[in-house]
DNA sequence: CCCTAAAACTAATATCGTTAGTTTTATATT
DNA sequence: AATATAAAACTAACGATATTAGTTTTAGGG
């Protein structure tokens, strides 16, 4: 009755509404069933633009590294040192705040292997390590330290997002006080 | 044909196969019918132990949370001060390794506000509290350390298991150096 | 102008979670 | 010891989901 339509969908469209129903209604409600609805098409003719729900969960967990990346680029902009470290942390964080379910997409990739997803990802490292070597650490000191950085970011986000963090406690002023905390032991342990 | 079996299952039992289910496969296969048929039963008679999937999600989580809890305080005795810290954290990093499945489900209870989840966890948070305990910390600067703390061993779990940590660098020493800065920037911070 | 291929569709299947109702037997009560 | 109750398994059925196969229409390139 109605195939091929005037104005097709394109992925990026698709991604989009995605990401909607995800921060909308959490990763575990974006289904095919879900997603077409809101598309007003059927599940199968998703099928045309990736390969399942595998597929989708690839694509939006490099749309959202893609994303989180470029609100972290801007975040960088003119400030350097602790500074600019403090900067991309509280972008990030506030990417998971703003777009709970896109960043929840982004650690729900079926394979985080995949070399599409591995090289979104490593351009959110890029700009840590870019950023790191304002500071003299000698040897592998840096690498250790993206690592930390990192992990310190996920999981106060993960935590964050889950309630984990109960206490009457700004969590502003927490994120600050650990990444201050973290550089300093970090530039003091050369 | 068979109801009411000489030896029924208890809920440790169940658990415990879900748990070997979710370490093998991960927590995505951990469904009804995997777990009935490592049990030799049919799907609905699991609802005779727990609420559906929802229940066994939360129950597994309480599980996993009590089983860290537990590798952790032993990892917490005889030891105190930094030597202490790093002996937990190796502990909770070394539970993720060696059981990932479970500590999956540790992160997958349907409500994290859910007391009896809020219970179990806290326990943990409990133990970090009072090993820092051994610092000076003023103020509120204590909880922002607690925090910290768990943001970094989750943080750094959840990227090493997603295959995020790609550099040819030894994970060991990665959260030796991390931890340590970490624990020194907080004593600087005062 | 036509022809191919993209992009929608319908129909059908397998799997999963879940509910309802049944059956057997262990255990507690009398 | 006999009986009643309830726990714990079962079968059967339903709705939702992802997925595959095959069909139809039409946009756009040759």
């Amino acid at each position: 009755m109605s195939p091929r339509p005037r104005f097709a969908l394109d992925l990026t469209t698709i991604l989009e509404a995605a990401g909607e129903l995800a921060n909308q209604q959490g990763m575990q409600e974006v289904t095919l069933a879900n997603l077409a609805k809101r598309l007003n098409i059927r599940p199968p003719s998703l099928y045309n633009h990736f390969d399942g729900l595998p597929g989708l969960r690839k694509h939006l967990a490099i749309y959202g590294l893609n994303k989180l990346y470029e609100e972290m680029t801007q975040a960088a902009i003119g400030v350097s040192g602790t500074e600019a470290i403090l900067s991309i942390s509280r972008a990030y964080v506030n990417f998971a705040r703003n777009y709970p379910g896109i960043y929840e997409a982004t650690l729900m990739a079926p394979n985080p292997e995949d070399a599409d997803v591995q090289q979104a990802g490593s351009k959110i490292v890029g700009l840590s390590v870019r950023l790191l070597q304002a500071y003299p650490l000698e040897g592998d000191m840096a690498l250790h330290a993206v690592r930390g950085l990192r992990s310190i970011l996920h999981g106060f986000s993960s935590l964050e997002q889950r309630g984990g963090f109960k206490m009457a406690l700004d969590l502003d002023e927490s994120l600050e006080i650990i990444i201050k905390a973290f550089i300093d032991g970090i530039r003091k342990g050369k």
